[in-house]
DNA sequence: AGTATAATAGGAGATATCTCATATTTTGGA
DNA sequence: TCCAAAATATGAGATATCTCCTATTATACT
């Protein structure tokens, strides 16, 4: 992780759009880190210091389930926070965050802004708003995801996870996260291979046919209630 | 839908859990609602009037999909809000809400106490964490929930709409909700029965194992993440 | 380097779930 | 009152997905 200075910093926090979200005499507090792919942003159990204001990148969301595996939960991209919660209180169990590709966040020392943020209307309002969305955003996406087979879902996943036209999740983990089998996983993208969309190199995958996956992945919010 | 009026009204407004929820000063907007299993709450589309909180009873809310059908999207129980995305935004759509139980509801009217909730840091803040949970506990039963059967989430639907031990929610939008096909609905219904956990009663069902549907039902959060 | 553990890979049969087809019953208006 | 639409029911075959099994690499730790 790598810490830009003044200049830089500056540059970034008079953005329009964040002195809508952060309230004024936040900068002080204000850093900027860089994490590269693969990163870890934070070490799940550990408290955050920060509350992250993801400014480009994306990360993946980690968490420990009481067998012992570990179950990628989420996604989050641009405009996302991360800490959020372990900010409005404190003894949430806070979750792995890795860096997917190269990440960009505003970061704020938890101990030195929480007071400031917890009392300013404007802040606690965005992250209201933040939030209603993603619980809409996550319940249209359930209710769809149940109705669409693994086809549909993994062309989603892949499209999200993969950089340059690269796919190389680990398949335990894409297993977990999309809820089925490992057999399965791999019988899937076997057919995809098969088909032509995906070619196996290696231990990774690229993309042939991005389009035709789009397609398949599109298909599944073509009824979506929220973008 | 019944209103209460002064006396009883003050009663439940001067509760400490409400304080510590809503700013002083609203009360005069007050209302108290009552309404009926069955009665209507908001219909679909119409802009909310008031923001609910609901004391007691359980509610449904619906939506209805681009294809016209109409989804049950989920429950809410206790100390959940009706509105609230509304209230923060108003373009959303809003959904239909309809009591599945005799349900109690604070009422606010949404002109009079917008903005002076949306300037209490105290209440948004309350809001902003009442989001946080219902996120996680989304995402939990979300990533949960894809790894049982039918048979499991069928259990537990049975017991969140089961009104004095009888179920009779239509299997129509029961297998919206859960996401399977009618048939497959119908199939596994069937098989409670004949394992005797249920008893069919005409149109609707005889709950005569509700142990055993909890256990089955519990299985799914065994290993959940929060309460 | 060597060994245990996790990840990859694929076969085969069992289940869960879907789709389609069809008939009957309810229900909500014209 | 009658009709069209929606809801209920059930059968049968097709698919999606699971479980269990077995090998073969990677990976991490001693």
């Amino acid at each position: 992780m790598k810490k830009i200075m003044t200049e830089t910093r500056q540059h970034f926090i008079e953005e329009d759009t964040l002195q809508a979200i952060f309230p004024k005499g936040i900068e002080q507090f204000a850093e900027i880190h860089d994490f590269e792919a693969g990163e870890f942003i934070n070490v799940e159990g550990d408290e955050p210091a920060y509350l992250y204001y993801i400014l480009s990148g994306k990360v993946k969301v980690y968490f420990t389930q009481s067998n012992g595996k570990v179950a990628l939960l989420h996604f989050l991209g641009t405009h996302s926070f991360i800490g959020d919660m372990e900010l409005l209180e404190a003894r949430y169990y806070s979750k792995g965050i890795q860096a997917s590709q190269k990440t960009r966040c505003l970061a704020f020392p938890t101990v030195h802004v929480r007071e400031l943020l917890l009392n300013d209307v404007t802040f606690l309002r965005h992250l209201a708003l933040y939030m209603s969305k993603k619980i809409m955003h996550n319940s249209a996406k359930m209710s769809q995801s149940l109705a669409y087979p693994l086809e549909n879902r993994l062309a989603e996943f892949i499209l999200m996870s993969e950089n340059n036209g690269i796919y190389k999740e680990k398949h335990t983990e894409a297993a977990e996260f999309l809820g089925v089998s490992y057999r399965h996983l791999l019988h899937v993208l076997a057919q995809f291979v098969e088909r032509g969309l995906l070619q196996k190199d290696g231990r990774c995958y690229i993309l042939r046919e991005k389009s035709i996956l789009e397609e398949m992945a599109t298909s599944i919010f073509a009824t979506a209630i929220y973008d």
